[in-house]
DNA sequence: TTAGGGTTAG
């Protein structure tokens, strides 16, 4: 009797004071001790039994077998409780069998917890369903659905708890036929109206994405728990429709009084996906409030809400506040330093979960691997390498993708290669992740090669693996022998479908040179991501065609799709290259408004665009602060400053760049030497020069070659520019003698100018810049027998000089002038503006100089073609058509004429207009007669 | 019976 009222004091006693005991009075106090949960004293007290050869039951053996479940820190009494009963035959009683099958599975030892079934002689539904719950509970669904299988065929009959777990674990594997097969079992069966099994049909089919199905059970239901509707709201959560799932939430607060901590997991699971702006920062209040702020679990999605939203520092909080934190918290923790590229910090976490003995799984490792993307980090990859194969993790499927993965990143191909040769099954992710690498790294023949030999292995290519071919095919002269065919396959294997695919296969057209294809597919594509639409933008930027990119930017938008950081970063560097303010401030102000105020990429991209587009006030404004400015925003800059002439500020920024830590990179030096080619600053570009290797031990680029021969060369010092050429540590390219040519001109070294004319010749044959730079030079040196015969020598090669046009951009229409131009609709007032500016202007001095003009004419007929300049009919075109006052932008696709620099500089004082002119190389920017290159350009 | 961490591409 005391027994079976959980008082154990009183039956100890009587227990011990008992003169006589039979099997009974010993059986009856160890079903007592398991019953108040005395676990430990009921197994201490079953060996004395067993030692005094006391007989037990089967009942009490099974009730102590759970007993050591129950306890989750039992499993060698278990197995002792195991070993006596298969000495003493017990084992062939189902309640017992049951019971320590049920044992091992809830201690992960599920191959035990089979041997033992597979040993029973008899098997019960609860057998069965033992079975299921360890494959269950270790996350091994198809093993679920296995027994499943194995129950029908030999007739079991389906209780409700093995019902729902076959239930979910059919949504788990996402297999839709297998979902209906059940659905027709569950409704023969009769356990349709369960609670459980409306549970998990609720949750099959959100997992099933069939959120019409989910939403039937859930609202026919007769009664609802809380498992019911956090069932659908996960149903709502998983399948993007986020706003239902926080309707659902409502609802619940209202019908329904419990909520717990699930439903608080999944409505921030939802959070990954959403408008972080709008709800992120309240959620986090709810949790706060509502109490759950101390469950792991919400921690764990929180700390994941954050890192979804690339808040890395926001996540790290909520992980140290954390009162206990589990393997899951520091692997998300890890993943999300991951995401954010902190790979060091990542690593780090790693090594304090060892030092400090945690726990660790192949999850943690597989992150720390994917922190390991460069060569820097090469070293530490071999370590977890070394690790991996310590720990036994080494035969993991996902661990040796991961392996694949860091190697193919980094480019050590033949490691990965072997580590794909070593794995015991190769997925088609880890060849894809070896392809990858391959088209990353090497010639696309090697991720051909991988490709043909994963299909001839039987693998299953999937539209990643294509996505990945493709990839190898991004260059001109590939498109033949490689781009087409696979074209061709992709079709045949029914891959074309594939919108990732497709996006792919417009990129590959548009790297190897044949944008018409990528424009034919986009064309014919019903089904456009907001990826397709940037693999466009990135293929009409590639070929320069940066109208286009701002044309199908605005289409976006037309069509309400949702811009994301690529399309803004794609729109903002055209609008930056074409130098159109308008647009660029449109895109800009709609990112800012979206939320990607603070995205990296976009903000460099918006103050690339201001920089270029002659605003640096803007720019100063809006790039952050010195204290967390990336390296891009230190490089933008310092490229503003130099292009405004503000020489002193450059080495300012500079060196507070410096004083800051950062390290300066190879594009920095490249805007420091052009500020100071542009600023004539000589022998400081040549100090900067020499820093690069000395002192940050980067090896000069042709890029910084040319500036320095550019520096020489404008200041007139062509003999040593001749010299740094014939010693530079690169191989010369077409834009070293074309530098070179063009500080020939300007100084009129003609031997020199002939011979650099030569090596460009030869480098580019059919390029025209040399020969007119050749013409020019002589031209502006009188050398007219010399112009005529590099004339004559175009003629013979057939190349055309490229035609020299400015335009000017008013509202949405574009005017373009081409030189002596008469095709604009208002022709006679622009040449009457012009002969106003003329007269205005020379009576504030300006004289013409006709070594510009590059003609053998006579002085009038010289200056006359002066004012045929196209860049001038822009001038008096947009003076005359935009209101007094306001600022004056002019585009021209060639090199300002240096008489026309003059004439701009009057008119600006005369007019008192701003005028801001793009030509080919930089922005002239003139003001009160002065130009911000300060006439050095 | 419900919720949280991982590998390929983008």
């Amino acid at each position: 009797m005391y027994t079976k009222f959980g008082r154990v004091k009183p039956a100890r006693y009587l227990f011990d004071e008992m003169p006589v005991r039979n099997e009974a009075s010993w059986n009856t106090m160890m079903s007592g001790l398991v019953r108040v949960g005395l676990y430990e004293e009921a197994v201490d007290f079953f060996r004395k039994m067993c030692d005094l050869g006391i007989k037990t039951s089967s009942f009490v053996i099974a009730s102590l077998v759970t007993a050591c479940g129950r306890s989750g820190s039992m499993l060698s009494e278990g197995v002792q409780v195991h070993g006596f009963v298969a000495k003493s035959g017990f084992l062939s009683d189902v309640f017992v069998g049951t019971a320590i099958l049920h044992l091992y599975g809830v201690y992960g030892l599920v191959s035990c917890s089979r041997k033992v079934f597979e040993e029973m002689p008899d098997r019960n539904v609860v057998s069965w369903t033992s079975l299921m719950v360890g494959y269950s509970d270790k996350g091994e669904p198809e093993e679920v659905i296995g027994i499943y299988k194995g129950m029908r065929v030999e007739g079991v009959e389906f209780n409700e708890h093995s019902m729902s777990l076959v239930i979910s674990s059919c949504g788990l594997l996402k297999d839709e036929s297998l979902g209906h097969q059940i659905i027709g079992h569950v409704i023969k069966s009769g356990l349709k109206s369960k609670l459980a099994v409306e549970n998990s049909l609720v949750s099959m089919f959100g997992n099933l994405g069939n959120i019409d199905y989910a939403k039937y059970i859930f609202d026919h239901m007769s009664e609802r728990d809380t498992i019911s509707w956090n069932s659908i709201a996960a149903a709502y959560a998983q399948n993007g429709h986020c706003e239902e799932s926080f309707w659902v939430f409502h609802l619940m607060r209202h019908f329904h009084d419990e909520v717990n901590s699930t439903t608080v997991s999944t409505l921030l699971s939802v959070l990954d996906h959403v408008d972080h702006q709008k709800w992120g920062s309240g959620i986090h209040g709810l949790v706060i409030k509502m109490g759950f702020d101390s469950v792991v679990c919400v921690c764990n999605t929180l700390l994941r809400m954050y890192s979804g939203a690339g808040r890395s520092e926001e996540a790290e909080l909520v992980f140290k506040e954390m009162p206990a934190k589990d393997l899951i918290s520091w692997n998300s923790l890890m993943a999300c330093f991951v995401e954010d590229g902190r790979s060091v910090d990542a690593l780090g976490l790693l090594c304090s979960m060892i030092r400090t003995g945690k726990s660790v799984s192949y999850v943690s490792f597989t992150s720390a691997l994917a922190a390991c993307f460069s060569l820097e980090l090469l070293d530490k990859g071999r370590i977890l390498h070394g690790l991996v194969v310590v720990t036994g993790l080494f035969d993991n499927q996902i661990i040796g993708n991961a392996l694949v993965s860091m190697y193919g990143k980094i480019g050590e191909m033949s490691e990965a290669r072997r580590v794909l040769l070593q794995m015991p099954r190769r997925d088609e992710v880890a060849w894809n992740a070896l392809i990858g690498g391959y088209a990353e790294h090497e010639d696309p023949n090697k991720a051909l090669t991988a490709f043909r030999t994963m299909r001839a292995e039987g693998v299953p290519a999937n539209y990643i693996t294509m996505v990945s071919v493709l990839g190898s095919c991004l260059m001109p002269g590939v498109l033949l022998e490689h781009g087409k065919p696979l074209h061709a396959y992709i079709v045949s294997a029914g891959f074309e479908s594939d919108v990732h695919v497709k996006n792919s296969l417009i990129t590959m057209y548009a790297k190897c040179g044949d944008l018409s294809s990528s424009q034919d597919l986009f064309n014919r594509l019903d089904d456009r991501n907001v990826i397709t639409w940037n693999a466009m933008l990135a293929a009409n930027a590639h070929h320069g065609h940066g109208e286009e990119v701002l044309k199908l930017v605005s289409k976006m938008r037309s069509f309400g799709l949702n811009l994301d950081e690529f399309s803004f970063t794609e729109g903002l560097s055209a609008a930056a290259k074409l130098a159109v303010l308008e647009e660029g401030q449109q895109l800009h102000g709609l990112a800012v408004k979206l939320g990607f105020e603070q995205d990296c990429f976009i903000l460099n991209a918006a103050a690339d665009m201001y920089n270029k587009c002659g605003e640096i006030g803007e720019v100063v404004k809006m790039l952050p602060p010195s204290i967390n400015r990336s390296l891009p925003s230190w490089n933008i800059l310092i490229s503003a400053y130099g292009r405004h002439g503000y020489f002193e500020k450059v080495c300012e920024t500079f060196h507070e760049m410096l004083e800051m830590g950062i390290k300066p990179g190879h594009v920095t030096f490249v805007s420091l030497l052009i500020a100071c080619s542009h600023g004539g600053l000589v022998d400081q570009g040549l100090a900067y020069y020499d820093m690069i290797t000395r002192d940050f031990g980067i090896k000069p680029a042709i890029e910084h070659c040319v500036c320095v021969i550019d520096l020489l060369g404008r200041s007139g010092r062509l003999a040593e520019a001749e010299t740094f050429i014939s010693k530079m540590p690169v191989k010369p390219n077409d834009l070293v003698w074309r530098s070179l040519l063009g500080s020939c001109k300007i100084h009129g070294d003609l031997d020199r100018g002939r011979k650099a004319a030569e090596h460009l010749t030869k480098l580019e044959p059919e390029d025209d810049s040399v020969y007119v730079l050749s013409s020019n030079m002589f031209a502006t040196t009188g050398r007219w027998e010399d112009v005529e015969s590099v004339r004559k020598e175009m003629d013979l090669k057939n190349i055309k000089k490229k035609q020299a046009c400015s335009w000017v951009k008013l509202k949405d229409k574009v005017s373009t002038f081409g030189i002596g131009d008469r095709t604009h609709p208002q022709t006679l007032e622009i040449y009457a503006k012009l002969e106003d500016i003329k007269k205005l202007i020379k009576e504030s001095g300006y004289v013409p100089d006709t070594s510009q003009a590059l003609q053998d004419t006579d002085e009038e007929q010289k200056e006359h073609s002066l004012w045929n300049h196209s860049e001038r009919l822009a001038l008096a075109y947009a003076l005359m058509s935009t209101p007094e006052g306001s600022t004056v932008r002019i585009f021209k696709n060639l090199r300002i004429c240096g008489d026309c620099h003059s004439v701009y500089k009057f008119v600006s004082r005369v007019t008192g207009r701003r005028i801001v002119l793009r030509d080919q190389y930089r922005f002239h920017h003139f003001e009160s007669g002065v130009c911000s290159c300060k006439d050095y350009w």
